[in-house]
DNA sequence: AACGCTTCTGGAAACGTTTTCAGAAACGAT
DNA sequence: ATCGTTTCTGAAAACGTTTCCAGAAGCGTT
């Protein structure tokens, strides 16, 4: 019970020899417990805490083969949308006693590429990714080739040599856009730009697709529908959104994908003066504290996070134990339109 | 160059086989590359190449007892403010070849304990740590003695036995929050509140101490510092607040402790028809989009976090490598006060 | 040619586990 | 008492590295 000794260095061997048995039974008895005497039990499990051993997991790991870590490349931890997912996945992942290792890929293929190779030897018993774009596809072929289980966040799903796509944990980005969309044409919206950056990651090109969609069903021209894509977000308030407001004929609506695109569209539509929701509706894709707490509170796309994160995890896990036997190999999440006050009919 | 076969189960003994050499100069060839003859390290380096030979870490750390990771204790990464001080880290380990291990502590003493455990047969080679709380201090003051460097982030530095505090940095929030209530008793506020959670933690006494001595040294009635602290920051919109705002007499200026304070009293402020600056004053303590964006744009507080994560990974980084013997155990990171608009005098 | 020195090499012993295997002990059934 | 099972045990072989050690090879000096 009471670790006299909690200095580590402590081995297996150790124990056994307090304990007056052998390597082999003090390991069945601290592991299965299975086959073992209820005498040697009971002087393995005092003599262990007596000597506060700890087991070594590199030992372990070396000889399972399994290191109880498991991998998350993400593009950017410090964007709280990533954070979220990440918090929710290590939650889970805890409890079924692993371990999360992050590492940031900037959605930069080099980087992700070099992050894999290092991952790549230790081990790892499972990987959460959000890919950067299709470079590297065949490194997580070869990764999945070589056994190691991958859950996909909110990406492409992968597909392996015979084709079956890999699990995934995707966003119904699609019908979230389709809905955003439809409620600003219901308020009389024909001109509406949509901003971006990474166009062709999935959740982009998905929204893209929604945003279309409902102009086309609609049968509104489709020139209304302004585009507009910029290769990093901290260009939006000074460049791109200030261009766009300042343009004739303006959009009367914006639909900002991102919290950061959003903090730029809210900063330009400041500095030049215009009034949100009169002279301008914003509609946010993602709901933070910024869209919630702003004045007025702002229309957003809400999803959830955390069930991104567990979903991921479960996906994982069940892969990790086996059980069910893909059983499940993808997770439709659903989008939500939370009204707020951003958005009103354009000025006539 | 090219991996032929990049499937993995490759060893050394298989390098060392198809380059007719023995495992140890195998293995002298890849790492040192000392006292090895040029044939050798030529002979090994393409063996290892046509084959895909990836080095396994878990057997390399069992015999070298260092494994290349460190650990990041953090309460929250999904909270913005920690989840930019662990991009840096990671950054910054990245680069000297470690791999950055996160476990969440939610500020819970118990999870803590549980995630310390975990780390600990793990053979980490360092941890960065934000400690919930003293209760644990026993438990880093054994890791410490058994030898594992940890640099502490922005709490109380902990003492060894020796009575050596750890390596720790620091972000000088008494400064800050001085210059913050200067600022705001200069604009004539007599009445202000300052609200924080965990009033415990060594950010919040810190601030708490600085808004304080600005108090007694104007000389101004101690009663017109108010404290709120409040166990859950989701609470504050609901409750503290907005009772706060409704007491008599109301507060003419509010320090916000934390983005999710800043998010409630905002909000409060709002449901109540209070407009800021007018009826109101509001300092962020903590600069995020939501303050930067808001209308009006937040004054706050605002401190790098990217600094606070590459210091903390420079110090760890130099107690691993072991240069400058204790060079330096301690950074602190300056405080800027960010003037916006959030703040004005006080209604007469 | 013998010697000492340096530079290089391969065998073997770690590192701390788990797991296989063969055999011992226990035990009920003949 | 003997046998067949089952349950338990300990010796030993892995797992894939690094590193110690002893000795071989090279080489310049006497």
């Amino acid at each position: 019970m009471e670790e006299i000794v909690s200095r580590s260095g402590v081995t297996i061997r150790d124990v056994a020899r307090v304990a007056g048995v052998s390597l082999s039974s003090v390991s069945r008895a601290l592991n299965g417990g299975k086959n073992v005497s209820a005498r040697i039990a009971r002087d393995v499990a005092a003599a262990a805490s007596t000597l506060g051993y700890q087991p070594d997991f590199m030992a372990r790991s070396l000889r399972t083969r399994s290191s109880g870590m498991v991998g998350c490349l993400v593009p950017d931890v410090s964007n709280p949308l990533n954070a979220t997912i990440v918090r929710a996945a290590e939650a889970c992942l805890r409890d079924a006693g692993y371990l999360l290792i992050i590492a940031n890929t900037a959605n930069d293929p080099a980087r992700e590429r070099e992050a894999a190779a290092r991952l790549r030897g230790r081990r790892l018993d499972g990987m959460l990714v959000a890919p950067a774009g299709d470079g590297n596809a065949r490194i997580w072929r070869d990764l999945v080739a070589a056994g190691t289980p991958i859950v996909i966040l909110d990406r492409d799903p992968l597909e392996d040599e015979d084709d079956i796509p890999s699990p995934a944990v995707l966003v119904d980005h699609r019908a979230g856009a389709m809905a955003a969309t439809r409620y600003l044409v219901a308020l009389g919206h024909r001109r509406i730009a949509l901003l971006t950056a990474d166009a062709d990651m999935r959740p982009s090109r998905e929204r893209i697709a929604g945003f279309r969609a409902v102009f086309a069903e609609a049968g509104i021209d489709a020139a209304g529908a302004q585009l507009c894509i910029q290769a990093s977000p901290m260009d939006f308030p000074q460049g791109g959104t200030l261009a766009l407001l300042r343009g004739t004929p303006r959009p009367t609506a914006i639909i900002a994908l991102g919290t950061r695109i959003l903090a730029g569209v809210l900063r330009a539509a400041r500095d030049l003066g215009l009034s949100v929701p009169r002279d301008l509706s914003v509609l946010s894709v993602g709901d933070t504290d910024l869209a919630a707490v702003h004045t007025p509170p702002i229309t957003a796309l809400r999803w959830s996070l955390e069930d991104v994160g567990r979903a991921a995890a479960d996906l994982l896990l069940q892969r990790l134990h086996g059980v069910g036997g893909q059983a499940q190999a993808r997770t439709l999440l659903p989008v939500e339109l939370v009204l707020r006050e951003s958005c009103a009919p354009p000025a006539a």
